[in-house]
DNA sequence: CCCGTTGTGTGATGACCGTTCCACTATACT
DNA sequence: AGTATAGTGGAACGGTCATCACACAACGGG
């Protein structure tokens, strides 16, 4: 009973997520999400406690939606041997791809590891985790390749794309070197470590 | 002529620089400068201009004394050998250390480069060129090292340094761990690519 | 129809932000 | 000694921040 809700959630969260990954969260201010979402503030502090209620609800929507999805392929029962390079080009891709919104936002999680929100606890432990899962992903993924030492390659490729994430706000041209640089351990361009 | 100043503007900015590099420019407000300087609004505003000026004196005090002279044996006219397993190995003391202050902070630089006042095109500009700093400062110390692919060797360094220094922020194991495995590239553990 | 419940709109709250203004102080030169 | 000059202290500025309080609107069940 009661009135019922005017908004989709989902397409809220979605408007305030892409907001936090291009301007970080200190950097958004509760207007800015009222004329994002087209919600007003009432029904953002009813539905989200809180603007931190609602970038919490982003980052969900985030791994969910942004990250996982990119990382099934390295996290299954089965993994292919090209599975990681398949990941790697596709982030590349992405870097390279040109339209700003996408390419220079970078990680909405790194963005805020070292933005002051990421001395919060929670989001430390968010942002750890997903360190945690892009390198567990990437070892899998190295052991498919049947590369020689998979825990240092997935070390690397983790480091490639930490840093290529942040290389990305102000040099996607850099970062997109860094993955191809990675690109040469885990394939090399000329025959040999292919297992 | 005219009164002379109190403070010595050498130890302000490093107090300055202290602040910004710990908790970044946007969390760092003109109060908190007044007291982590000692010295009240009127002078810091006399002196910089704007809180923003504290910031880029702050950035040069950086680069000049934090930056560089760990960067000066990979850029003189002699490097030597083992200059790039140096540094690396250095900054990996310097984050293994535990001291939160120093190894917490992770770069100044960088981390104001995810920030919003990355976007502001001097401050992506500055960042722009430390990382070309570090890149060309490694490529010379893997050339000295007679390592293979010395370009791609320091791609690879820069990536893991880069990583390292955001990652120091959240996770301080894995930042060395990151090092670690780069110094594994750089300098096999058993014999081999020794040029 | 009426009422309880839930969502929405509007306005105000106190706190803090970076910046500025002005009176006062201390120095160096004449 | 007198004065122009530069530095300092303190109070105040308008603006914006996140949050809250309260009245009104829409729905379901009696």
């Amino acid at each position: 009973m009661g009135r019922v809700q005017t908004f989709d959630t989902a397409t809220v969260v979605r408007a305030a997520r892409t907001l936090f990954w291009e301007r970080g969260y200190e950097d958004v201010s509760v207007p800015d999400l009222e004329e994002a979402t087209g919600i007003r503030r009432s029904s953002l502090y009813h539905a989200f406690g809180s603007k931190r209620g609602v970038f919490d609800a982003a980052v969900e929507s985030y791994l969910e939606d942004v990250v996982r999805p990119r990382l099934r392929p390295l996290q299954g029962p089965d993994v292919a041997a090209d599975a990681l390079v398949g990941y790697l080009r596709g982030l590349r891709a992405a870097l390279a791809d040109g339209r700003p919104a996408a390419a220079q936002a970078g990680c909405l999680l790194l963005n805020a590891a070292t933005a002051p929100v990421g001395r919060d606890e929670a989001v430390a432990q968010v942002v750890h985790g997903y360190r945690a899962e892009l390198h567990a992903a990437f070892r899998r993924g190295a052991q498919a390749a049947g590369t020689a030492a998979p825990e240092q390659v997935a070390t690397l490729c983790t480091s490639a794309v930490v840093s290529a994430f942040v290389l990305a706000r102000i040099d996607p041209d850099e970062a997109v070197a860094t993955l191809d640089a990675v690109l040469g351990v885990v394939a090399p361009p000329a025959g040999g470590a292919g297992g």
